[in-house]
DNA sequence: TGGATGACCTACA
DNA sequence: CTGTAGGCCATCC
């Protein structure tokens, strides 16, 4: 039984470690966590996460909407922390996600080191 | 052990 | 471009 929250154990260190005044993807924290097809993982260790210090408001989906929003109770907590340190929003209730998206330096590494030649990955 | 769920992402029609 | 379908990984019952 190892239940050991190793997946979600990463998951709250970078989510822990996301800057004031940044945000990031579910994506990018599953990458960073060594999985990114594992996006809907990260999700549940957020769910957590909603329940522990961890800045899970900085954590957006791929187009910056704060899906967890519902989760958190109906209220714009999210979006008014997110502003609150700085995080500017659209028209859609999207965060500017290309403004302040934060990788992890885990994922910086690691796309620079592996893939050499960046072949326009999320580009659309 | 296996099915069901989950705050996603990508691809195809 | 929008909508639908599938996949991928981990946890829970």
């Amino acid at each position: 039984m190892k239940r050991e929250k190793d997946f979600f154990d990463r998951v709250y260190k970078i989510v822990e470690k996301i800057p004031r005044g940044k945000v990031t993807t579910f994506g990018l924290i599953a990458e960073a966590c060594g999985i990114k097809s594992a996006a809907r993982t990260v999700g549940w260790a957020l769910n957590g996460a909603s329940a522990s210090h961890l800045p899970c408001h900085r954590v957006v989906n791929r187009i910056g909407a704060l899906t967890g929003r519902m989760h958190f109770g109906d209220s714009h907590l999210m979006e008014d922390l997110l502003r609150s340190e700085g995080i500017t929003f659209d028209k859609d209730d999207c965060v500017e996600i290309k403004k302040h998206l934060w990788i992890p330096p885990k994922v910086l590494s690691r796309n620079q080191k592996k893939s050499k030649t960046n072949n326009g990955k999320r580009s659309k």
